[in-house]
DNA sequence: ATATTTATGATTGAATATTTCATTATAGTG
DNA sequence: CACTATAATGAAATATTCAATCATAAATAT
């Protein structure tokens, strides 16, 4: 390889750098600056784009949205399988929501959707414990936006541990929208991991209505760690009805059921 | 004029909407959803990118990264200036980071160019409420972040109000770097928002070592709220010597005095 | 009714991107 | 140390997209 200056990965860090401070870099700028060919200025804009941190223009590249100190925000729309479906819970749950409520949202990728379905109401209070959630609204004014606080897990943006518990002692929360990833009659609902559980666990002590989200992979299911049974539910969003004895378990828990499709 | 379908108005919100929601979209979505030609298409954009709602790419249009629900963030604006100062200030306050401290960040450009210069290290703990700066450093397992909970100003990516305050009563912090607005011998280190101010105060109260880090551009200038007198600070690092009255008193008062020239 | 303005679609030359292949440096192997 | 394999780069050919221009038809004004 012919290196002049640096290599592949420092150039490339540098053209990032410069696209975060002047928000977009041309094609022709790169050249000069790294005294590359094009096509390798080329390929240093695919790789940033591939790797989510550029958006490509023509004729250059420039910094995307979603985008916070050179780190893509996860959970975007396409990567998901079920879009479709927890895109349609996300909308009933919304719905659910009126000017002035205090609504808290765990993280995962369906309270991710029901955040961004509520991105663009008035006067409405969220309280999370998901980094990427709380960005997501904070580009609305109209939406308070609370962290709780905690430790950074850095693989799903969630905020966990003890200060989180901590500050969600503070706060009072009329409707919460719980992720999980099981959900059964016997177990109630469950998360893979513990850490998790008890910041949902802490939520929900401070929360009027819990109200369960899942697509219809998770029914049936139990994961690791119990959050709650079911009994300690207000209610599950899901999209797909419920088989009639899990049905009438809820019924006579007094558990409110809604499916999208009806 | 042969309208089909609405009037132009009409179609290019319609496509800012699509863009805002899907984060982007292609010439030919424009063309077949609007039943338009590809020059139609391509004009729409590019008067929606005149008005600053959409950066045009390849073969369509997408969201900017300038432009978060009609507002701008000033934060990545803010960076271009005095960039070379601040990140030799940045520098300079890594290189006092040890290995196993417990540091505080507060918010501000100055502050997130220490995170950047710490993302690389092992073994330390980072508090602060910025999240930026907790995004920034979540890349690297190595560093420990610690997020304050609180009120999520949209501005500047800063976690404010009493939550934040109570999530510091748990915490104790080695050495905390300050960001400030203004710094002067009568009035100490002050900020623009009393929010902030209120923060930093608390997050002083938990730290053994105050160090408060800004450019010369803040010397001698006061802003509205005041933070800290001199007194209670360990040291300061800026990137100019400071006046001989004030290195006088700061040496009095046994205040350290870090300036990046020397 | 006629003229004017505006939005649109089509065409063409220019700019940019993609693909492919040859070259050279680096890293690894015996 | 030579040899190979791999990765990075540059160059050239091809394909795509863009920008500018012009003609036409609808809406508006006179």
């Amino acid at each position: 390889m012919r290196e002049r200056n640096g290599s592949k990965e420092e150039r490339q860090e540098q053209i990032l750098d410069y696209i975060l401070q002047h928000g977009s870099i041309s094609l022709q700028e790169v050249v000069l600056q790294f005294e590359c060919s094009e096509a390798t200025a080329r390929r240093d804009l695919e790789a940033l784009e591939k790797a989510g941190k550029v958006i490509r223009t023509m004729g250059g590249g420039a910094k995307p949205a979603g985008l916070v100190s050179g780190r893509e925000i996860p959970f975007h729309e396409k990567q998901n399988k079920l879009y479709r479906e927890k895109e349609s819970i996300a909308q009933l749950a919304a719905s659910l929501v009126e000017e002035g409520d205090v609504i808290g949202l765990t993280g995962g990728t369906t309270t991710y959707l029901i955040a961004r379905a509520l991105k663009n109401r008035r006067n409405i209070t969220v309280v999370t414990n998901a980094v990427n959630i709380a960005m997501e609204l904070s580009e609305n004014e109209d939406v308070q936006v609370v962290l709780t606080g905690g430790m950074l897990r850095s693989k799903n943006f969630e905020l966990c541990g003890p200060l989180a518990e901590r500050t969600l002692e503070a706060l009072n929360i009329h409707t919460m929208f719980m992720g999980i990833d099981g959900f059964s009659v016997e177990q109630g609902v469950s998360t893979y991991s513990e850490l998790e559980a008890n910041t949902a666990k802490m939520m929900m002590k401070r929360t009027e209505r819990t109200i369960a989200v899942f697509d219809h992979t998770k029914a049936g299911r139990n994961s690791l760690f119990q959050v709650a049974p079911v009994t300690a539910l207000y209610g599950i969003i899901t999209d797909e009805e419920p088989g009639e004895e899990l049905r009438e378990r809820l019924t006579k828990e007094q558990v409110k059921v809604f499916v999208t499709s009806d």
